[in-house]
DNA sequence: TTTGAAATGATAGTATTACTATTATTAAAA
DNA sequence: TTTTAATAATAGTAATACTATCATTTCAAA
């Protein structure tokens, strides 16, 4: 059985549905590899359309700019991640269990091949890792946000402060402290890899040093109840 | 008594020392106020030229491009701040005491003017806010890094960590804890301003509800000495 | 006072980017 | 079969991020 799992996505992100066309899914395939290797600012529709074997006229035709098109790319992590979550935590019992689950996927490379194999996860992951706050450390923030694009981010925020809330009801920060969590997920997996001496753990000497860091400092939180 | 802090500068990163001249300093006042209304993607050298009253062509013998002059401004603050939490916490007895005044001093404006009135600091803590990870958020981290553009901050981030270690020697993650504070001290505080769903604390409701998550945040972590 | 070097101004020019526009061609749906 | 939609091919534009050249000013040493 292929189960094929469909993420829908804010219309507003796109001209023409890439998901309709075969050019339009190799357009954000090829994207997301290409802004890995070549990082955002050098990364043009010009090129990408060059390695599509396509024109610049026709990737305009999906996306407005590059800017929604690494808008759409991180919207739909962030609902592909929503997913995940949602299906690794179902069978656990105990808010401690789920959430220690979702810190292991979010600091993590996941291996899970839901969502698809078409998708190069690891380059997906690194554009994530690079690129996820210039999607809204713009001037258009408000605009952006207005259309409803940061909703995906948003809704995992939630969803992940809910199950801070079913861990210990009395703590007052749990949106604050979930995205804490889910940005320095991915910033401490960056300073690890680029500037190590912002960190305690090695380039890559110890492989799951990240998650217990991010489970101590969640965990420790959640337990000191006491007012300061 | 007016005394003149002078940051000594990584020489590396401008062509012309800007301090040494009044066009180079009327170039970086403009450019933090500039940077702050316009944001770093809409700046120019050709706009900044314009209001400073000079040339494209005299901005470019000062700073090699852009991307140099906001890691000049940004180098410029973390010296800075690192100024200021050594001047504030010198005469703190206790590592509790001074950690919280270093939270103090990241989390807000600072209404001290040591460093200068002629610099607009709000314009610069708001530079900082929207502006200091796509310093280090480029293809060019590790040669950036070699030329050490980014000790300010890994200095700040060491000095924070000694006082982590100060005040609890067994806490193993002092380093990350302080580069998750510095990242969110100011994330945080452009969540509240701009995604306020992602914190829990609405629009200015609290004004020092951010203070009391990143102290809760950090000292909890500290006093949790329960290995995970 | 002259000389010379350094800093700046004025102006031009280039490759690239981020688009927009137009027309031709092909493929798929009615 | 006709129509429509999607794409290819090509061109063009304003702005950006520079580089280059040369003239002018400044200001200090000889």
């Amino acid at each position: 059985m292929e189960l094929q799992l469909r993420i829908k996505m804010n219309e507003n992100l796109y001209l023409r549905d890439p998901e309709s066309s075969e050019l339009g899914r190799r357009i954000v395939r090829e994207a997301i590899k290409m802004i890995d290797t070549l990082g955002f600012e050098d990364f043009t529709f010009k090129k990408l359309a060059e390695t599509v074997g396509t024109t610049e006229a026709s990737v305009y035709r999906y996306f407005e700019n590059k800017h929604r098109l690494l808008l759409y790319i991180i919207a739909w992590y962030w609902a592909w991640m929503e997913y995940l979550v949602v299906y690794h935590i179902n069978n656990l019992d105990g808010a401690e269990k789920r959430i220690k689950k979702v810190i292991e996927l979010l600091s993590g490379h996941i291996k899970d091949n839901i969502g698809g194999d078409e998708l190069d996860k690891t380059a997906l992951f690194n554009v994530v890792m690079w690129e996820v706050n210039k999607v809204y450390l713009t001037k258009e923030v408000g605009a952006d946000n207005q259309l409803k694009f940061f909703k995906p981010y948003k809704d995992l925020c939630a969803r992940i402060a809910g199950l801070f809330t079913d861990y210990n009801p009395k703590y007052t920060y749990s949106h604050s402290l979930a995205s804490t969590l889910l940005e320095m997920a991915h910033l401490q997996h960056f300073f690890m890899q680029h500037l190590p001496a912002l960190t305690d753990y090695g380039k890559g000497k110890k492989p799951n040093a990240l998650r217990t860091f991010l489970e101590h400092l969640v965990f420790s939180a959640l337990n000191d109840t006491k007012a300061r």
